[in-house]
RNA sequence: GGUGCUAUCGUCUAGUGGCCUAGGACAACGGCCUCUCACGCCGUAAACCCCGGUUCGAGUCCGGGUAGCACUACCA
């Protein structure tokens, strides 16, 4: 039984219900540092019970990217970052490619653009009360004044030399205004005050107001705000408790804790933590689009075809990445676990995360770390699951080869030759180099293999060993059974082992020299899985006939 | 230029005053395994930005310097 005052604790004392928020812009794909910050904040909010909401920023219209909103939930729902509110993709809707965004929530609309009406009021009401002013100052002007005086900035100390409601009578403006002047709104802002920003992974920020300059809040030629009024309303009205966000936007949290309190909204202020930036992998600076095709991996989660410029942007799930493997090393790059644990599922990140363990400094993005962990999660997959993920694959190259497509169907042949080199690959599409041989006879001979391994007796060699081989039945040459080494550990032995292995040995020929030669025959270099499991996929007929062709190619 | 943030192996990082002759992971290198190439396993090399101060004791706290980054739009 709870006593009164638990009862009472935790009705009047209860800490705010978590809802965090992930609001990017469609001004193009999505990019993997904003992945991570969806990330984050998803973490967060799971670990709290708490609500994620995804709200598009479109407040700039001339920036818009047709396709970028679905393509960013898209993402999202390609890396199981789970929306509760807003905007997220229907599931169940992902046919072709083709997906249907569904709204979800009380607190919509989701899309800034959609929300005018209650920006106006809200840019009304700092007028009303004096913390905001009418700047008709024209872009040509203030670029003149910048030109004019060096650092020029827009605020106490030169907003009374302009062009605004502050320097002109109520007539005029309201004459301006009639006339359908093109205007902006500005946010006053108070000098010589120090503003104190708490930032959960950073503490305390302070900045001086005389730093801040009158910022735009609306503008007046499209009818909508920009970021930092709509970014404040709709938090507030949305009821966020946590801006989890990347540093890019520390400069100017004292500009939105000052537009809080204008709004009389402190005491619901959300809770600040600024991420650290995501870095070029060679260099410094911020990662950018760019460094992906100059380096050549993705910056992005998905392909991008952006119909505004026509550019095609590479993504992580086109060049063969995981989902999981993406979360892993994304959550990885900025934060560590409480212990020195690497793998993580989504569910343990959610157990372990914590604002605390988020580092401070920039992260540089380490593709190679990326590709190891691929590597982990590829080896967690079934071969089955792989094989499904590599038929396309597999199609193209037999398209481009005039082979006959692959069919399918073929007794799970395909999943027990992945089975046999997965672990030597980090990505699917890599697949093909290793599993080739399976689907064509060797058409030319490594040459660098052929110099170490085809020596002068190599043709006799296979020529009797061609002989030894066929003294095998169809039914022994599948055959294996487990025995123990001289370890103790349990291995497989190959029937054609018992046949093949005392051949050698009487005859005295190195074991090395005729198996590789073997294996040139069959593969077309010294490389691949254990010879006997290929000559179990490849079958007598075809794996005679190799040897016979190998012999009659290699040396003319 | 101004303001802010940051600073441990090549990279991601552990480290919250003594457990640090600085730990883990990726990458590199070497070895083992082995018919080959890989995987795997074992091992090697590799770092506290600099200068002061506080303290019995500093990678850890403080100050200064330096460097890097971010911001400085009617972009977000």
């Amino acid at each position: 039984m709870q006593s009164f005052l638990a009862k009472y604790m935790t009705t009047s004392h209860m800490e705010r219900r978590v809802r965090v928020r992930f609001a990017p812009s469609p001004t193009g794909a999505l990019h993997i540092g904003g992945v991570r910050t969806a990330l984050y904040n998803y973490l967060f909010a799971r670990q709290h019970g708490g609500d994620m909401l995804l709200r598009i920023e479109d407040t700039d219209s001339t920036r818009f990217v047709p396709g970028a909103e679905e393509y960013i939930l898209e993402a999202l729902d390609w890396l199981s970052i789970g929306i509760d509110e807003g905007l997220r993709i229907k599931k169940s809707e992902i046919i072709n490619h083709k997906s249907e965004i569904e709204s979800i929530g009380s607190h919509g609309p989701y899309r800034q653009s959609e929300r005018r009406e209650i920006y106006h009021q809200y840019v009304k009401q700092l007028l009303d009360s004096g913390r905001a002013y009418i700047a008709f100052d024209t872009p040509e002007e203030l670029e003149a004044k910048r030109a004019e005086i060096p650092n020029f900035q827009y605020d106490a100390r030169t907003r009374l030399q302009m062009r605004n409601s502050l320097t002109m009578n109520a007539e005029e403006v309201r004459e301006l205004l009639a006339n359908g002047e093109k205007y902006v709104v500005r946010f006053k802002v108070e000098p010589n005050e120090d503003v104190h920003v708490h930032d959960l992974i950073r503490g305390e920020v302070v900045i001086n107001s005389n730093i801040l300059d009158d910022k735009v809040l609306y503008k007046s030629a499209d009818d909508l705000p920009t970021y930092h009024l709509a970014n404040i309303v709709d938090d507030h009205l949305m009821e966020i408790s946590h801006v989890i966000r990347g540093e890019e936007w520390l400069p100017s949290a004292p500009l939105h804790v000052l537009l809080y309190r204008a709004f009389g909204w402190q005491d619901t202020m959300p809770e600040f933590a600024h991420l650290p930036l995501l870095l070029k992998p060679d260099g410094n600076g911020k990662l950018s689009k760019r460094d992906g095709d100059r380096l050549g991996f993705p910056v992005f989660p998905l392909e991008f075809h952006n119909q505004k410029d026509g550019t095609v942007s590479s993504g992580y799930r086109e060049s063969g990445y995981l989902p999981e493997a993406v979360i892993n090393f994304l959550a990885l790059l900025g934060w560590h676990g409480s212990g020195d644990q690497e793998m993580y599922t989504m569910d343990e990140l959610i157990k372990d995360f914590s604002l605390d363990r988020v580092s401070k400094s920039g992260a540089k993005f380490d593709y190679e770390k990326g590709k190891w962990f691929n590597h982990q999660y590829l080896q967690l997959r079934s071969n089955e699951e792989l094989a499904e993920m590599f038929i396309p694959v597999l199609k193209e190259k037999l398209a481009a080869m005039n082979l006959p497509s692959f069919q399918g169907g073929e007794g799970g042949r395909l999943a027990t030759i992945i089975g046999l080199v997965k672990d030597r690959v980090n990505f699917v599409p890599e697949l093909w180099e290793q599993v080739n041989f399976f689907f064509a006879a060797p058409t030319e001979y490594d040459e660098k293999s052929l110099k170490k391994r085809w020596k002068e007796d190599s043709p006799r060699h296979m020529q009797e060993l061609l002989a030894v081989l066929d003294t095998v039945s169809e039914v022994d040459w599948h055959k294996f059974y487990e025995t123990t080494d001289d370890n103790g550990n349990t291995v497989t032995r190959w029937h054609l082992d018992d046949v093949v292995m005392p051949w050698i040995a009487e005859k005295e020929y190195g074991v090395g020299i005729v198996m590789n030669a073997f294996r040139i025959c069959l593969v077309g270099a010294a490389r691949g899985p254990h010879i006997w499991a290929i000559t179990d996929i490849l079958g007598k007929a075809e794996t005679l006939k190799r040897v016979k062709t190998a012999i009659e190619r290699i040396n003319s």
